[in-house]
DNA sequence: ACTAAACCGTGAAGCGGTAGACGGGTCAAG
DNA sequence: CTTGACCCGTCTACCGCTTCACGGTTTAGT
């Protein structure tokens, strides 16, 4: 039996947020002692890290409330459309970037380095003392064990869709190639 | 000169929020009709254009009446600090993403082997070529050219926040002149 | 037994920005 | 002069907590 402010310290949450959970019946202690202070059990620690675990992937307290209360009716779509709301906002926030930049651009004539371009990145395995050859064959072993991820990083790098998809050919050949063994 | 109503239509804003401008002092009506109606006049129209603005940028009320009431003082300063606030705001919402990404595949029993992590990663360097040196050296670059873009992709390899710091620690380190040390 | 510190409870107010309800004013047509 | 549509100003509620205030309880030290 946990008191308040000590499950608050053990999930990193502020007594605060605990008595608001208890409050709008999302976590309510399973005991009371005899001063009337909240006790909490085991299994509302388990409640508690199932609580703070969807709070972290950005759910509301109303939604948890729904999925705790019963979770084999409507998790998943619950968690797809959170899913594609923090992909709205990522977009929202990076054009707030981009907005942003161009202020800051306007007044200062100079922009700062803080996103990854292709051009740096090569530089930063260059710097490395990557060559050529090697810098094939890592787009090879990446396309072969995470073709989504390679994907998704060449256009983190801000290269077009067309030339991803070139890239990602290429590497899929010097694999295909590689797999008769041409060690180095 | 305008109507609030007619102005909220103009700028594709709710009248609740002209109404709140208001109220906060941002923005004020240069007059009223005899009935106390709010009338906007040309200047009331260009001083929201930099509001819409700024807000669209994510700035919050506070910051835009302190911009406006003295442009050349911190407009730079606040801008850059809300750039930076916007890069963490991103960094979270991934963090959310791939948790959220993580329940779902929980939930439908499979893992796709489509995401990276740390080992898959490390393997990949090693499979190119790269030692750990040149992983150390690597980092370094990393986090002289992009330290948010790094700290963003150490996250996206399911690298911990703590462990996340650490590195880039060490990166720093690396770079400010120490070697030795252990790699990855 | 007493005190001080650290805990606990309840209740209420506050944050930013938006949305809505409420009652009353304005302006057209009839 | 009335009806109805629409606009206005003011006030309140919402999210997910946090902070504050006030008073009771427990704990440790003397």
């Amino acid at each position: 039996m946990y008191r308040i402010s000590q499950l608050a310290k053990r999930f990193g949450l502020s007594r605060s947020t605990l008595l608001y959970y208890d409050q709008e019946g999302l976590l309510c202690p399973s005991a009371r002692s005899e001063a009337g202070y909240r006790l909490y059990s085991e299994r509302d620690l388990d409640r508690l890290a199932a609580i703070a675990s969807f709070r972290k992937a950005g759910l509301s307290v109303e939604e948890i409330r729904a999925i705790l209360a019963a979770p084999e009716k409507g998790e998943q779509s619950v968690l797809k459309r959170r899913l594609a709301a923090v992909g709205e906002e990522i977009t929202a926030l990076k054009a707030q970037q981009s907005l942003l930049a161009r202020m800051l651009r306007v007044q200062s004539g100079e922009a700062l380095p803080e996103s990854m371009d292709k051009a740096t990145w090569v530089a930063m395995l260059r710097a490395a003392g990557m060559d050529d050859r090697a810098m094939e064959t890592w787009h090879a072993e990446f396309e072969r064990r995470a073709p989504q991820a390679h994907h998704a990083f060449l256009l983190s790098l801000g290269i077009a869709e067309q030339e991803a998809l070139t890239i990602r050919r290429l590497s899929q050949s010097a694999w295909a190639g590689a797999e008769g063994g041409d060690p180095d």
